[in-house]
DNA sequence: ATTGACAATTGACACCTTGTCATATACAAT
DNA sequence: ATTGTATATGACAAGGTGTCAATTGTCAAT
């Protein structure tokens, strides 16, 4: 979290920073981000940054909690459009975050959103876990859609079957960026591995 | 990739270089792993360690291949354990990796395994993507699995089953990691994801 | 207007990194 | 012994981070 000194400056000078931090972002891995260029381009001094934020750790994360809560938000629309339904809300998401791909400047943020495998200490997962939730914590769907279309009425069921989409999601969505994948391709992808989450693997057994 | 110039070198001096490496990324995260210490450790000159790899991520990619030709050997092994039952030999390479968590020092090194968010430039996707699909491509479960008990014997429906569980285990490990569950309540909690995938969440139309 | 108290800003500083390269060394083959 | 080739070295340039004593800005109270 930033500090309150950060939250007291003249919001053009919020937006100042957090444009240049996003423009760094976007266009360096994370351990290459450069506090230098992030102060340099938005015009603030060394120590100023440095009061502002613990770390670029917690620059990073204001950044994200930032794309998270916009994606929340719109998420909340989304349900109401599809009547609660659960697979076409997680197709409508898909479709929204691919969209957002369209933006080269979001493209390269949202490389975080979708996540893959990189080394950490088991103190720096901790500190990641709010982070790395994202999608499966603070999306929040079960209060967003009708749980009648579910063959089972066990919240918890529900939820792991919410976690198994979301899951499937990221996946689909890392698929289609490594293999720059169009709209189309990467939607029929998500839909037959929805399919299959949706009636499993194999004949249920009527003994 | 190692430069011809490391694998020419005696094993013992390989095996130096490896471990002092394991060390320091089992207790840092990447960005704060130093090629200092590594050298230090190794006891090896900085020049040399710029002969033998291009860089610390070349390093690192280096770790995660011997680590994974070490797990795909033992998949090999537990299809045959299980008579290529499907469900049975996901649970058993979760157990598998479950094991390997007791062992303090590949613990910390399994968070690269597991894997989470993190930020990185579009490059820096595609130069991982090898790294990425660990999981994913490098366990060639299809020729290992007999392809019978799915309802469907469509190769790429059979494939995206794998997909999706695979990525249920690695949403499995990642709650284990972040809540430190032992290996019962891992267990469980793998078994009801896949239980749900086994057979739908929605009951079949049969019009 | 001036004061005083507190908030915000600054940049030099100490201490760390990485990747390079000219030089030194080892050692085998002639 | 000499030559050639592979290997090893560490000082160096260039750049990074986080800190802190000193400075400047702000604004309510006098």
């Amino acid at each position: 979290m930033p500090s309150s000194t950060f939250f007291n400056l003249p919001i053009d000078k919020q937006k100042k920073i957090i444009d240049a931090a996003q423009l760094e972002f976007s266009n360096h891995p994370y351990s290459e981000v450069s506090i230098n260029k992030i102060i340099k381009n938005a015009e603030i001094s060394r120590g100023s940054f440095y009061v502002y934020f613990a770390d670029k750790y917690d620059l990073l994360d204001y950044l994200l909690s930032q794309f998270k809560n916009r994606i929340k938000n719109e998420v909340k629309r989304f349900s109401q459009e599809v009547n609660q339904q659960f697979k076409p809300l997680i197709i409508l998401i898909h479709q929204h975050i691919f969209n957002l791909f369209k933006n080269e400047d979001n493209k390269k943020f949202l490389f975080n959103v979708i996540g893959y495998f990189q080394t950490h200490s088991e103190e720096e997962v901790l500190r990641q876990k709010d982070k790395l939730n994202f999608f499966n914590d603070h999306l929040e769907l079960f209060n967003l859609i009708d749980v009648t279309q579910f063959k089972f009425n066990d919240k918890t069921k529900i939820n792991k079957t919410i976690d198994i989409s979301l899951a499937i999601l990221k996946h689909v969505l890392y698929l289609t960026v490594t293999n720059n994948y169009n709209y189309q391709k990467s939607n029929s992808l998500l839909e037959e591995y929805l399919n299959i989450l949706q009636y499993g693997y194999m004949e249920e057994q009527n003994a």
